[in-house]
DNA sequence: AATTATTTGTC
DNA sequence: ACAAATAAT
């Protein structure tokens, strides 16, 4: 009698370097794929919008993959300590492997299911795949998490090199009995009534094809105008990868591997380490999108909030051309260029004076690439609360920085023209007085700190 | 991954 | 008068 693997797919939606895939291939019996939609567990952050739309073309895509290579995935819902093993059970499955998360409510679901199945004799098996670096090697001399990138970095850097990434498999032998599936279309992760979605189709194509084509273009094409361009939000130079590293259509060993092949990639690589430093954060301190993580910034004093001035930023109505037009461009591709993310970050908490955790929550709500290390990581970095944080009185002036990134205003045309005419919209706040009023804020901190 | 105010340099 | 460097936040 055969007795299947199963391979857990979470954040790793691709066949090549997927080193469970991998396992179950080299164990030899029947594989069977499965997805588990998980907005039960304790602590798990449900998806937003944006991603579920993401997530619904990524499923279709490596459920097409698989059934090719003679496989097929089958998905589940519910909370995934009794959904995986009911797989199991239905599958009278043998082994069951799966790629790392490294956030807190994750891991503890992953340790308790895996106590529990090898208590039932079921062979699991874990393996590093959605990181460069496990978290855990990678510490100061004191034993600590660095609070600082560039040290951080160096200190990855210093480690063994990334494994090399696993070549994609061409066959994939699947179960001859196959076990109960959902139907993706069930889970209407797809948004309607209305379809808000239409500028996510025109934009992305998800699924690891695609993926492995943009870093090609990208390394190829791109990676000669990144250094210069990158903070451009017009010049279409920064390589597009986050919500396909998101999702794990690529993993960082690919774009690791690929990039130091390049010779020239030394910056781009950088904000991959970037991307480890946020995850490895979150690590050590799993609650980073709720807790500031300088406590000292617990003394912060957010005004009473103004939910109309909050709604104006949302929907890209302050009357800052690059706020807008960065606002609307997440509305309508679920994506942001980095630069414009800083400003109206910046704008939100350092202008308008409102918790970076609502704009945590929206970018979280409304971005394709949002995980649950990065976004809070970076609201972090831009409030000042954060690791390695910009000291408090680096405050963006957003019409500056239009100035300086999108002089020909090409960026604020496409997605905020209206602030171009004759008569553009008025600020809802005053640039000059409410930084103003951001550094007295701020030095409530200070004082705070040392006092 | 900054801005603004002030001082200094150059014509 | 204006640019460039520097200091302060």
């Amino acid at each position: 009698m055969p007795s299947p693997s199963i391979v857990w797919f979470r954040d790793d939606l691709r066949l090549a370097d997927n080193p469970a895939l991998r396992a179950a291939i080299d164990r030899g019996e029947p594989i069977i794929g499965l997805y588990v939609l998980d907005e039960e567990s304790p602590g798990i952050r449900p998806l937003g919008g944006a991603a579920r739309w993401w997530l619904n073309g990524s499923l279709a895509s490596l459920a097409e993959r698989l059934a090719e290579r003679g496989g097929a995935l089958v998905l589940r819902r519910g909370p995934a300590d009794r959904v995986v093993r009911e797989a199991v059970t239905d599958a009278a499955a043998g082994a069951v492997f799966w790629n790392r998360r490294y956030g807190g409510p994750e891991r503890a679901v992953d340790a308790g299911l895996k106590a529990v199945l090898r208590d039932a004799g079921v062979e699991v098996a874990s393996f590093a795949a959605s990181l460069l670096f496990e978290p855990w090697t990678v510490t100061t001399g004191a034993g600590t998490p660095y609070a600082v990138f560039s040290p951080f970095w160096r200190a990855c850097q210093s480690l063994p090199a990334p494994r090399a990434p696993l070549p994609e498999p061409r066959e994939i032998a699947g179960a001859r009995h196959p076990i109960d599936s959902d139907r993706l279309d069930d889970w209407e992760l797809l948004p309607h009534e209305p379809d808000w979605a239409g500028g996510l189709r025109e934009t992305w194509e998800p699924g690891e094809p695609a993926a492995r084509r943009r870093l090609r273009e990208f390394l190829n094409n791109d990676l000669g105008h990144y250094a210069r361009a990158r903070d451009e939000p017009a010049a279409g130079a920064t390589s597009l990868l986050s919500p396909r590293l998101r999702w794990g259509e690529v993993s960082p060993h690919q774009v690791w591997h690929e990039g130091v092949a390049t010779g020239r990639a030394g910056k781009f690589l950088s904000e991959l380490g970037w991307r480890e430093f946020a995850w490895h954060t979150l690590f050590h301190s799993p609650d980073l999108a709720t807790q500031n993580l300088r406590r000292e910034f617990d003394a912060f004093p957010w005004p009473r909030l103004r939910p109309s001035a909050l709604e104006a930023w949302r929907r890209g109505h302050t009357g800052i051309a690059l706020v807008d037009a960065g606002m609307r461009e997440l509305w309508v591709t679920g994506y942001m260029h980095n630069r414009v993310r800083m400003v109206t970050a910046s704008f939100l908490i350092k202008n308008l004076l409102i918790d970076w955790r609502l704009g945590e929550q929206w970018f979280w709500d409304t971005l394709v690439d949002a995980d649950a290390a990065n976004n809070p990581f970076n609201w972090q970095w831009v409030a000042g609360s954060g690791a390695d944080a910009a000291p408090y009185f680096r405050i963006f002036n957003p019409d500056l920085q239009a100035k300086k990134f999108d002089p020909d205003g090409h960026y604020v045309r496409q997605w905020a023209p209206e602030h171009l005419s004759d008569d553009p919209p008025p600020p809802i706040v005053d640039l000059r007085e409410s930084r103003q009023a951001a550094l007295a804020a701020y030095d409530v901190v200070k004082r705070a700190a040392r006092g």
